[in-house]
DNA sequence: TCAAAAGTGTTGTGAATACACCCATGG
DNA sequence: CCATGGGTGTATTCACAACACTTTTGA
């Protein structure tokens, strides 16, 4: 299938990674601080160059150990897709395999390799163009918070946020910090403990904070939810992308 | 970013394209019959090699139309995942981008450069496993075929099969094709017309074939559907992922 | 007149919302 | 005893599945 050979040896892959967390009931996204051509000093995705011989999927986990220090482990990391604008590196035609990464309230990341600095920032900095980033990063990152959004939706998504146990008031403020509305209480944990295998009672409360102590539950065995818990959408006409 | 040049320099990109339409109530994927190494004479999925400065969905478009005559007009178009371990293609390092398209009832492909044979091929031989893809083929197949089967549940997918204008029924039969699942024929268009901006009437009816006259419609301008109509789920534990 | 397909009416069931209210703790 | 947050009760609204039934054509 190849025409020339010279024709595609041009092309370099990388991986970039959008991980989510919550800090303080909003939700944060780690970013690093370049210290290297290009963009040296900009804001920017953890990510780099896929190596011979290594999935991509390895990819993305390495860098972000080097660069941040955060290990991946215990890290729920799928891709969103791949972006493929001949223009969108400086440097030469490089593409890019994005993911999205949940995690739960994390240390403080550790700068490493080609990063001066690592830091968690509220992702409504960047998404509301407060905050500039590099390359076409703040399109990636549009899109994997909007699949996170739409994940919490019909999948168990949302207790990739929480350190097990958890309380049921904890799942309803990761939905409250991504959707970036505010949910009933009552019938949120309802809807949580009704729909089958999103969440197991471990049977203990959690003591030491004000109020009615509340029940711990950890992960269940579904990956789908059904029914799922929509959004309440405005207006209702759904012409949203 | 890069360590060393020669790391990064044997990586090559393709783009492979899941192309779906319903031919006879039945869902069909377009396959082309290798003509050169690897895997000649195996069916596979039509697709090949990114050029030097161009975007990966138009690799994609380029390749559909060499290897089946099938022009990217009309046609709905969108990325699925990248595919990216090491040992996918026996030629070396060579990363796929998967597109699924969703086309009306088109005519005879016709092959093309690298491909002996060009053919509408139902899913379900793919799927069951009766017929064997080259490659990693199949995997992109079920993941494309399920994308498409979830994307019916919450947006205006299911009218890219349909030649406008189109009837009630031959959106539900995409549904059902698709889904492989009957639905009830009155619930069904109570739904659909009641969603807003689904889909829009002409005001016509279509003559010509037994029983009452439909009304037709053109596809509407919502994106996304809301309420979404959702699969039934059997059991419902949903522990699909 | 009959078969076939489209589309409406009707009814029972289940889920979501809004919000009142009770529970169990720390101060 | 009060404030705080957790959780249940309940009425209303809404959506849906099941299926009877009417409409309108071709044969």
């Amino acid at each position: 299938m190849p025409r020339r050979s010279g024709e595609h040896a041009q092309l370099r892959l990388t991986a970039d990674l959008v991980i989510l967390t919550i800090r303080k009931d909003v939700l944060n996204i780690l970013l690093i601080k370049r210290g290297n051509d290009p963009f040296p000093g900009s804001w920017a995705l953890p990510g780099g160059f896929v190596s011979r011989d290594e999935p991509v999927d390895r990819t993305a986990l390495r860098e972000l150990e080097e660069e941040t220090g955060i290990a991946g482990e215990a890290l729920h990391l799928e891709q969103v897709r791949t972006y493929g604008a001949p223009d969108r590196d400086p440097r030469g035609r490089v593409v890019t395999v994005a993911y999205l990464g949940i995690a739960p309230d994390l240390p403080e990341p550790q700068p490493g390799t080609d990063a001066t600095h690592a830091a968690w920032t509220p992702a409504d900095r960047v998404l509301e163009g407060k905050l500039k980033l590099a390359f076409d990063h703040r399109t990636i990152v549009e899109d994997a918070v909007e699949r996170a959004r739409s994940k919490l939706e019909y999948t168990s998504l949302a207790t990739a946020f929480c350190t097990e146990p958890f309380t049921i008031a904890d799942l309803r403020r990761v939905y409250e910090a991504v959707w970036g509305e505010t949910l009933d209480p009552g019938n949120f944990s309802r809807k949580v403990t009704k729909t089958d295998g999103f969440v197991e009672p471990t049977g203990d409360h959690r003591v030491g904070e004000t109020g009615r102590p509340p029940l711990l539950y950890r992960r269940g065995k579904a990956v789908t939810l059904y029914p799922p818990i929509l959004r309440t959408r405005i207006g209702g006409s759904g012409s949203t992308a």
